[in-house]
DNA sequence: GGTCATTGTTATGGT
DNA sequence: AACAATGACC
């Protein structure tokens, strides 16, 4: 355990003592180290027992992070500490006294798509055929709900008129309480509920923890606050780390007011700031904290660094999104030719389907790259069907996952028999499992033949080992045969066959039955037991680790996410692209002042993942929805302090649809016909080639120097031969074009 | 009654 | 561009 590595702010947090504190942390002011410290030294000084410790974390691979920092500083056996994520942890909960809160052993998490998926069904089910509303503003509607911790019969319906998503609130819950099917908010408010309404647990837990560490706090919503307020008894300190200039997921129920609050009615007086950066150089601080500055009734706190300036912050103006595109190869080539890894290159975007014209470039010039959250393993729809029957052999009566399957591959069940069986199994007060054997006709038959193939899965899942029985499942149900058919269906096999390895990993590692939570504790009134099988613990796994990257990470790619993706990532150097008006900050924030203050915390956490390089681009067009956009530059490029930027224009070159040429550009002829191709224009730039004078190499967008200018970036070569002459962005002295025969530029680095 | 092909629609972020 | 809804054909 070394205390001497950390800052004096650092040692102080580390070493608090059994008291409440709030630690203000800054972009890379190290705050996970402070997190593993301050657990490592509670162990290491014998303060606390390992089972006395909740450690919270933002994302499961967080908390992997967290216990493998840990284990680097003390040599320690960690099974009994309870670390993981609100929703991980609560779960644990419900599962060890699933007896005392009417819910079945069996219970399934679902995730938002299924959480979709089961609220249209809901609606056709109820003839509910209002146009105003969509499946997603129901979605929006219950779990804003749940996240304030707001049950059906809690709305004060005098404050809320909307009559109408009230009344679908009371179907959704009504349905998911006889299904025993719990979504991720409602694994927070069960949990919560649990602890209120029995003393008895609640008082075990209270006595339980001595410490919890809280990371990434900013991000809690009101229900989660509540939840803590709940389990920490009067002997619990609370040891929250957080950040309020990077809370960005209010549209999930983040509550940045926490911060403030737990200040208040907790922390009184125990704040301690780290403010001293170590990730990234003087100009991206800079940059930051001048952003930043823009947002109101902030906690208040200014990064510094000890590095120096750096370089500064290149911002890239290109004629669309596929010169942008274009422009992000060209410079990731250029890095790569000079040494940088490929991983350490990360290119950021506000928003998914930004991704595909950029994977699009990188793909065609063979630059490897890895999509984070991209395509998710355990979203991909092969593996949803697999899990679906999966879930039916846990709960023959779970209808979503029936409808889901029971004519997926094809086995003749179409829209009239499917409709029969629910009228039914309505009329019936059955579900479609119980209900099969009295469905008529042809499809009536293929009804029955469905539910004697669940019934074999059944019988078999209780002879067979978990991959046994997925690759049973997957043989059995038609799955396997059904992909096999088509060449294009492939890879789907082949994600299959990843689902049974999968179940092989989780098997091996015994997750269900090896968690921390199985120790029994000292306190025999609540033993802390999970009685659970590993399909349970598989489905609920593949529930809560949905974002699990299963696919082999290549660790020599270019790391491609959105910004949300990136938050406590670190990159040497990052690319935020798309710096537009209407895509970030995104058109559907900027209609009120709390939404565009997220946007800019957004730009804030974007800007301060680099380390030693960022650049920002926009285009001046982009196609949006089929239709080509003309945005204009993001605000918050303004509101960057100038003297941290270098402005420059890509070449600009490819294209395939119309755009405004730029002020100074060339003027661009573009070929509809080829899409994606460099398009020869009558023009006399030569963009990417490159020049070559006195033997220097020169290229667009590499750095100069200039023995009256100083430093500036090559915007443009033009001409050939000996008239040849650069176009130079310079820092202090902006654009100016110079003969390359005469003038003295330097090649920096 | 079921399946396949076409048309129409619509788009932040994700434990 | 991805997905749902609709219509033509088996």
């Amino acid at each position: 355990m070394i205390l001497e590595e950390l800052n004096k702010a650092q040692k102080e947090a580390v070493t608090l003592g059994a008291s409440h504190a709030l630690v203000l942390a800054g972009a890379g002011s190290g705050k996970t180290k402070v997190l593993a410290s301050r657990l490592s030294w509670l162990l290491d000084t014998n303060q606390t027992a390992i089972s006395s410790i909740l450690a919270v974390t933002f994302t499961n691979k967080a908390a992997r992070e967290m216990i493998s920092r840990v284990l680097k500083m003390v040599n320690i056996d960690i099974r009994g500490l309870w670390i993981g994520t609100f929703h991980g942890l609560c779960h644990r909960m419900l599962r060890i006294h699933s007896n005392e809160i009417n819910l079945s052993k069996n219970f399934q998490i679902i995730d938002i798509s299924d959480q979709i998926s089961l609220i249209k069904q809901i609606i056709k089910g109820n003839n509910i055929n209002d146009l105003k509303y969509q499946p997603k503003d129901f979605q929006r509607f219950i779990n804003s709900q749940k996240e304030n911790g707001v049950r059906f019969i809690d709305v004060d319906i005098n404050r809320n008129h909307n009559r109408y998503l009230l009344d679908f609130y009371k179907l959704y819950e009504d349905y998911c309480f006889t299904h025993d099917l719990v979504d991720f908010s409602e694994l927070l408010l069960r949990c919560y509920e649990l602890l209120k309404n029995n003393d008895d647990i609640r008082r075990h837990y209270n006595d339980k923890f001595a410490h919890i560490l809280i990371d990434e706090f900013q991000d809690t919503n009101k229900l989660q606050y509540k939840w803590i307020n709940l389990i920490a008894g009067k002997q619990t300190s609370v040891f929250a780390v957080g950040d309020d200039d990077q809370s960005i997921y209010a549209f999930r129920g983040a509550d940045i007011d926490n911060m403030s609050s737990f200040e208040k009615t907790y922390a009184k007086g125990s704040v301690i700031r780290l403010e001293q950066n170590y990730r990234s150089f003087g100009n991206i601080l800079g940059a930051a904290n001048s952003l930043i500055k823009y947002n109101k009734g902030r906690l208040g706190k200014t990064l510094w660094t000890e590095q120096g300036k750096g370089d500064p912050i290149r911002v890239v103006e290109s004629s669309s999104d596929i010169a942008e595109a274009y422009w992000l190869v060209e410079e990731i080539r250029g890095l790569i030719r000079k040494g940088v890894s490929a991983s350490d290159i990360a290119v950021l975007y506000r928003s998914n389907m930004q991704s595909r014209v950029i994977e699009h470039a990188l793909f065609s010039s063979n630059i490897p790259y890895t999509v984070y959250g991209g395509l998710r393993f355990f979203e991909r729809q092969e593996v949803k069907h697999a899990l679906a029957y999966l879930r039916l052999i846990l709960n023959p009566n779970d209808d979503n996952a029936w409808l889901r399957v029971v004519n997926f591959p094809p086995r003749g069940i179409g829209i009239r028999t499917i409709e029969n069986h629910l009228e039914i199994a309505k009329s019936n007060n059955l579900s479609l499992m119980d209900s099969a054997k009295h469905v008529s006709g042809r499809g009536g038959v293929n009804i029955s033949l469905f539910a004697s193939l669940i019934d074999d899965l059944i019988i078999n899942s209780n002879k067979l080992t978990l991959p046994e029985l997925i690759e049973y499942t997957i043989d059995r149900s038609g799955l396997s045969l059904y992909y096999k058919s088509d060449k294009d269906l492939y890879d789907r096999l082949e994600n299959l066959k990843e689902l049974i390895t999968a179940a092989t990993v989780f098997s091996i590692e015994e997750k269900y039955d090896s968690t921390p939570a199985c120790s029994f504790s000292v306190n025999a009134q609540v033993e802390e037991e999970i009685i659970t099988t590993p399909l349970i613990a598989f489905l609920s796994n593949a529930s809560l680790e949905a974002s699990e990257n299963i696919s082999v990470n290549n660790n020599s790619s270019v790391q491609l996410m959105t910004v949300h993706a990136s938050k406590g990532l670190e990159f040497r150097i990052v690319f935020i692209t798309g710096a537009e008006e209407g895509l970030f900050p995104h058109e559907n924030s900027i209609s009120e002042d709390s939404g565009l203050e997220e946007e800019r915390r957004l730009m804030y956490v974007a800007i301060t993942r680099a380390e030693e390089r960022l650049y920002i681009s926009m285009a001046n067009s982009r196609m949006l929805r089929g239709q080509v956009r003309y945005p204009s530059r993001s605000r918050f490029l303004n509101e960057i302090d100038a003297n941290h930027i270098q402005w420059s224009k890509s070449g600009g070159v490819y294209d395939n649809y119309p755009s405004r040429s730029f002020k100074d550009g060339p003027n661009i002829s573009y070929n509809k016909s080829s899409k994606n191709t460099l398009i020869n224009i009558d023009c006399n730039v030569s963009s990417n080639k490159g020049l070559i004078v006195n033997d220097k190499l020169f290229l667009v967008g590499q750095s100069v120097n200039h023995g009256r200018f100083g430093e500036g970036v090559i915007v443009r070569l033009i001409g050939s031969g000996n008239s040849t002459q650069a176009q130079v962005n310079f820092q202090k002295h902006g654009m100016k074009t110079l003969a390359l025969s005469v003038a003295k530029l330097d090649i920096k680095e």
